[in-house]
DNA sequence: AAAATAAACGAACGGTCGTTCTTTGTCAAT
DNA sequence: ATTGACAAAGAACGACCGTTCGTTTATTTT
């Protein structure tokens, strides 16, 4: 690993930290630099724009969503087992305790839900990669039986959704961790409606 | 209505579009005056300063949506039709169709999740009064006997809420407008688990 | 060790930000 | 007609923004 890659990845460490906590738009390559004791010439010179920063955080923030959540739950059994593992994990990723903020990906999609370019296509084609894997999740319960056949797995993997920004939601909002529990007692009611 | 508070009015109507579409913190004070075709001076003191601004938009937001969402419903009988109708309303609100920019609460919510402040007292105090206004909604349902007694009210406003979280997510981010029949499909399908 | 490449710096640019202050209109009551 | 309060304009402020450029320092390759 060349120098340069070591200092592009501090800086992208550091800034997905940062952004976490005021967004990826009030993300300013100046305080980037200040708090890397760099200056602002030298983060700047990694990207090229600040859109192509804004990218690289978003595609880092997606990779380590994948490699905190999605990969774990690909070690456990097929099945329900598979998708509560999914979605404890979740949980934990998406209200990290001890560093401040919450996900980045949740607060991305609020904030550029609106704003047309390429950072917004970043966020949506995760998204969208991620609604599936889940929605795979939940169809893999229903061929294994452990789920009604009639099942609606995309209708599933939208409430599932909706649990998890509920919480999301209460716990950075109004600072109640019962919301993951709350979000869990959800997810069961969800799948002891639709059991075969 | 003097011609203060008729500017005044006319400034909070356009800041209030303009901040469902970038933001709350986006928002500045001379792209508003430009909009108006007025001066930076002219809009600034009318709030004194920004944060004042901010305040006074979310403030009109909030009482856009009690005049909007919660008022009609109280028009409504208790119990299951009241509900079915503030959750309706709500979808209606949370993803007006033709004006640009999605719910400004929401938005507000992920932006100051993580930011001390006026602002996000004032969003808190309106958020926590929304959820127990869901709540008690849902607790009529039980006392009239159209949920289960012992269904758990809390956690009920709780699930609601994030199938309108989902639901806006999936309207603003993916555009898709099914999103919205999906969280009615879930609301009906957690009152039918539910019943008495 | 010398040459070539990469990385970081520092200064400057045009712009926008929120904010302050002074001045100019504009009505209403006297 | 005069005064006085209010509303808006206009200019200026320091601070920060993203970005560009030329220079200097490190690192790598020959």
């Amino acid at each position: 690993m060349s120098k340069g890659e070591a200092t592009r990845a501090a800086i992208l460490d550091c800034a997905l930290a940062l952004s976490k906590q005021i967004g990826l738009e009030a993300l300013s390559i100046g305080m980037l630099a200040e708090r890397l004791s760099m200056s602002k010439s030298g983060v700047f010179a990694h990207f090229g724009a600040k859109e192509e920063l804004q990218i690289a955080v978003l595609e880092e923030a997606q990779a380590r969503f994948t490699e905190q959540v999605v990969r774990p739950a690909l070690g456990a059994p097929r099945g329900l087992t598979r998708l509560r593992t999914l979605f404890t994990r979740w949980m934990e990723y998406s209200a990290a305790s001890g560093e401040p903020g919450g996900c980045l990906l949740i607060q991305a999609a609020a904030e550029f839900d609106d704003k047309p370019g390429a950072v917004r296509d970043c966020l949506v084609r995760g998204q969208r990669q991620w609604r599936e894997a889940l929605s795979r999740a939940v169809a893999m319960c229903v061929e294994r039986g452990e789920l009604a056949a009639d099942a609606d797995c995309e209708q599933l993997a939208f409430e599932i959704f909706g649990l998890a920004l509920a919480a999301h939601h209460d716990v950075r909002l109004f600072g109640e961790q019962a919301g993951r529990a709350r979000a869990l007692r959800g997810l069961e009611r969800l799948l002891a409606a639709c059991a075969a």
